[in-house]
DNA sequence: CTGTCCTGTCATGTC
DNA sequence: GTGACATGACAGGAC
């Protein structure tokens, strides 16, 4: 079991349990060659909303193994759901279903009373029809134990038949409905029984005895509670939201497809509500699809405000996680926290003593959300009392183990990595500083931003810097519009917001009017939402609350801006310092054009070297190969000279110096023999005559 | 520890 | 005069 992350700085987050569920001999086929055992590997992420504990419902999608399709037996249709099977290889789950399911809720965020499943990967290693079954029996269990429409194999295992007390273990029925008696039946182990049941279950996982008998205390506790509980259930208030789904329309929307949530106990209570051989017959292969990882739809999930993304992606401590929910969790509503506190613990331990033999080779470790606890009364002093600590020892190994757990990535939220304050992330989770404070995570949180930087970035991500927050960094802001924003423990926050802001704001501002030799050191303690770091810029406009992202405040026309100046009350600081903004981030982008151009520029100039030097080399290379001509040239013809002129002779049968006379061919064709000096003048003539006639044609 | 590169910022000039 | 832009110079951080 992993705590990957609390995203909601009162304990929120996302609780990823592994169910393994052994169920020997439980699928019986006719083929005596079919018959095999269940082996149901289920993931399931539960989505813990904020300082709200687990309570009284898992919303539940299954993912068919794909071994389903080896299914020798037909797949059941009766209690289909809206959402068709996925064809064959099908991918992950698209976000759209997770999505519409979370909307469906129709709350910005989850109710505090609610707790969603999301079953992430469920394998069936022995027979996946029989772990669809299983699961499809508990979603026809809770549909009112298998009315008009529902499976028929789903009926013949529940035993339900007609008969909508057939299945009071239902958590549907009991705890939704609150109307059906808890009178188990045959089939029907009573809770004593699951927790009997369950509790076998931790002892597989190799809980101690002594953790046993804790658990098993409180087994007893939460038995008699709810116990308590049905009988008081006919008079219970529900909450308005529960008021809604009453159990028959919850039935409808399990008969005619259009809810597939299923709840998590409903499967533990039919799993310990089933003897073997009972699940013949039912089939979860119409239970829609979801997506291997529950990244992807819930990252698409704005609607919880919360980052998945880093939500799944870091283990923590579960013990502290839990412990770290802040007091108003569970001190809340006095009057009403009687069980929406504590549920999830009390229920982890009333699933645990259940006896071995109805379940063999179950091995559940999860929180279990209790069916109906509305009316219970044990103080949250008590949950955490009851809680055992080597459960959360046990699990943080489990999970700190498997996943490192890098507190850093979570502590942008939690305080500055290098925080002056000592107070990081570490120390937030921190056993002693945690069981210390019932809200120190949020006052860690909180308290550690010692500058302005941390405050604004918290507070004002969404109107500065262009960056919009991730919804697990400003969860504690928005949930000031939800019923929970009176928590004293908010207020708090929020205190401390101010108090920050108020401490801080002469800091920025100071910094603002000191801007040269400013160290900028800070700058990467400060990371936005998106791990990019905040720019100074940006971490005084937070300061100073300026209503506009740097991206605007630069990137706007002037007229724009102008307009935008004098619409807004702004004063002459926040302009000063909305003009320096702009003026700086025009500039910015100027010297970085600028540095861009130069580098063009002096990688054209390289270019142009290099070509330069190549063509340089290339004529190089044709003026040595025409010197080479020429010279090859002047050889010959020196060679023709003094051949010719050895062989003439002068009027008085001497023979011609080459030295002083010279060939001359005339237009005629005919060679004269001439002196030298004659040549000369004679060329030269004719040179500047051809220069005149080439002057006269331009 | 030093050098290099990158980037932001300021000052200044130009349009 | 003002704003936008370009660019040199400087400083700080990262490597």
């Amino acid at each position: 079991m992993k705590f990957l992350k609390p995203w909601w700085s009162d304990g929120g987050g996302l609780l990823h349990l592994t169910v393994l569920l052994g169920l020997a001999g439980l699928h019986r086929d006719p083929d005596p060659d079919r018959d095999r055992d269940l082996d149901l590997d289920l993931d399931l992420y539960l989505l813990l909303p904020p300082r709200a504990p687990l309570r009284d419902e898992l919303l539940l999608w299954g993912r068919p193994s794909p071994a389903s399709a080896l299914s020798p037996f037909p797949a059941p249709g009766g209690w289909g759901r809206a959402e068709p099977p996925l064809p064959k290889g099908r991918g992950p789950e698209p976000a759209g279903r997770l999505l519409r399911a979370v909307r469906a809720l129709g709350a910005p965020f989850i109710p505090r009373t609610r707790v969603h499943a999301w079953l992430v990967h469920g394998v069936a290693a022995g027979d996946p029809d029989g772990a669809h079954g299983l699961l499809g029996a508990a979603a026809a269990s809770a549909a009112g134990g298998g009315g008009a429409g529902a499976d028929g194999g789903s009926q013949a295992a529940l035993g339900g038949g007609g008969d909508p007390r057939a299945a009071p273990s239902s958590p549907l029925a009991a705890g939704e409905e609150e109307e059906a008696p808890a009178e188990p039946t045959a089939r029907v182990p009573d809770a004593s029984g699951r927790a009997s049941q369950e509790n076998e279950a931790l002892r597989a996982t190799g809980h101690s005895s002594q953790q046993e008998e804790k658990e098993q205390g409180v087994s007893a506790q939460d038995n008699s509670l709810q116990q308590q509980d049905e009988g008081e259930a006919e008079t219970a208030d529900a909450p308005e939201w529960e008021a809604e789904k009453t159990t028959e329309s919850r039935n409808e929307r399990y008969l005619n497809g259009t809810d597939t949530s299923l709840s998590l106990e409903d499967l533990l209570q039919l799993l310990s509500s089933q003897p073997e051989n009972s699940l013949e017959g039912i089939s979860l292969g119409d239970i829609p699809l979801l997506p291997a990882s529950i990244n992807d739809g819930l990252n698409s999930s704005a609607y919880y405000s919360v980052n998945f993304s880093q939500a799944i992606s870091h283990d923590v401590n579960l013990h502290e996680a839990m412990l770290l929910c802040p007091d108003n969790a569970f001190t809340r509503d006095p009057a009403g926290r009687t069980s929406q506190s504590q549920a999830p613990f009390l229920q982890l331990h009333s699933h645990t003593t259940n006896p071995p033999q109805l379940l063999p080779g179950t091995n559940v470790t999860a929180f279990l959300p209790p069916v109906d606890h509305q009316t219970r009364s044990v103080t949250s002093h008590d949950l955490l009392c009851d809680l055992d600590i080597n459960i959360f020892d046990e699990i943080n190994s489990m999970s700190l183990v498997a996943e490192d757990f890098n507190p850093m990535e979570v502590s942008p939220l939690f305080g500055e990595p290098d925080s002056d304050s000592g107070l990081s992330l570490n120390s937030s989770h921190n056993s002693t500083s945690v069981t210390n404070s019932n809200s120190c995570v949020c006052d860690s949180a909180i308290g550690s931003s010692s500058d302005l930087e941390s405050l604004s970035h918290h507070a004002l991500e969404g109107a500065v810097g262009g960056y919009y927050p991730e919804p697990s960094k400003i969860c504690h802001i928005d949930l000031t519009s939800d019923s929970f924003h009176g928590d004293l423990a908010f207020q708090h926050i929020f205190h401390n917001h101010t108090y920050h802001l108020q401490s801080s704001v002469p800091e920025a501002i100071s910094e603002s009017f000191s801007w040269p030799g400013k160290p900028q050191k800070i700058k990467s303690r400060y990371l936005n939402d998106t791990g990019r770091n905040l720019s100074r810029d940006e971490r005084r406009a937070q300061a100073l609350h300026i209503p506009f992202s740097v991206d605007e405040i630069v990137h706007m026309p002037v007229d724009s801006f102008n307009s935008m100046l004098s619409r807004y009350h702004l004063t002459d600081l926040q302009v000063s310092l909305i003009r320096d903004i702009r003026r700086r981030g025009k500039n910015k982008v100027a010297a970085q054009n600028c540095r861009k151009r130069k580098l063009d520029i002096i990688l054209n100039l390289e270019d142009d070297v290099c070509n330069l030097q190549a063509k340089k080399e290339t004529l190089k290379s044709e003026r040595a190969q025409c010197n080479k001509a020429i010279n090859i040239m002047k050889k010959k013809l020196h060679d023709l000279y003094h051949d010719i002129l050895s062989r003439l002779r002068d009027d008085e049968g001497r023979p011609v110096n080459p030295n002083q006379y010279a060939l001359q061919c005339s237009q005629d064709g005919s060679v004269l023999v001439v002196p030298k000096e004659l040549v000369t003048s004679n060329y030269k003539k004719e040179a500047q005559k051809g220069k005149r006639k080439s002057e006269r044609r331009n």
